[in-house]
DNA sequence: ATGCCCCCGGTTCGGGGA
């Protein structure tokens, strides 16, 4: 049997990708991931810093909008088959979903979406309906693409804590759009298709978080949330040989409220 | 407790994030 050729797959939330390029490239040049899934580029697409990412070796795929949201998927392998926007939502403006596939150089697939996803609050306001909608058609779209019977990577800022080990006060949760039942039941509703939460498939350890916020101390306090996940179908997660999460990123002088996620694929 | 902090647009503040 040909030995199989290991893909690093990354997510990673920059909150703007142009007060983030340091770091970003860092990322880049550090951990060095086949592919890598931003969010919240919060520019507009002609604004990406493109040649900087090429310059680092990355092609990059990129959906952006002015101020808010936007993806991005970088990869050193070429970009296929383009999907921009998420299926079934066709009348949004956000945005919040790329989708594409990456083919390795020994001809290993691997079908990879950069989703962000909404956050919610105030859960009394349109901005909570919006969450649960865009859950739903993402779910639609999870279940076309098992039906490719692919290695698939569905990636990015759910804006869900799953469990109550993944947020550091639950209690104070309960109210909050990232951690109501409804929520939790949308991501839950991604499992039962049949994905794997990569970082659930190496561990059951509590507080492995993948954001603080910004405000009250909460990095120094390690009051954080795991709401970045890495989704996996079968067929990906059959290779999964380790999943990371780079809270060094968190460091330094502008860090991004949000770390990378990120998995090694034997493919 | 929705204020703390950070980012954006475009300006000395408001909206948004989570």
């Amino acid at each position: 049997m040909p030995q199989g050729i290991s893909v690093r797959i990354a997510s990673w939330n920059v909150n703007s990708v142009r007060q983030r390029l340091a770091p970003l490239l860092a990322f880049l040049r550090e951990a060095a991931p086949d592919v890598l899934c931003l969010q919240e580029l919060k520019c507009e697409t002609a604004a990406f810093p493109r040649a900087e990412i090429e310059d680092a070796g990355y092609n990059a795929l990129v959906h952006g909008q002015k101020t808010f949201n936007g993806v991005a998927i970088l990869s050193r392998r070429p970009i296929e088959e383009a999907v921009i926007g998420l299926p079934g939502m066709a009348e949004d403006v956000q945005s919040r979903y790329l989708e594409a596939l990456v083919t390795t150089e020994t001809g290993g697939v691997l079908r990879i979406a950069s989703i962000y996803a909404p956050n919610g609050n105030p859960v009394d306001s349109p901005k909570y309906p919006y969450k649960l909608a865009f859950m739903t058609a993402l779910t639609a779209r999870a279940a076309e693409l098992l039906r490719l019977e692919e290695a698939t990577a569905l990636i990015g800022d759910y804006n869900i804590i799953p469990d109550a080990r993944d947020v550091y006060d639950p209690p104070a949760w309960t109210q909050d759009a990232l951690f109501k039942p409804e929520s939790r039941a949308a991501f839950q509703r991604l499992i039962n298709l049949g994905y794997i939460d990569a970082l659930r498939a190496v561990s059951d350890d509590p507080g492995l978080y993948t954001f603080w916020d910004y405000q009250a101390g909460a990095w120094p306090k390690n009051n954080g949330l795991r709401i970045d996940h890495l989704l996996l179908s079968s067929r990906a997660a059959d290779r999964l040989v380790r999943v990371e999460i780079a809270k060094n990123m968190r460091d330094g002088e502008k860090p991004s409220d949000h770390v990378p996620i990120y998995a090694d694929l034997d493919l």
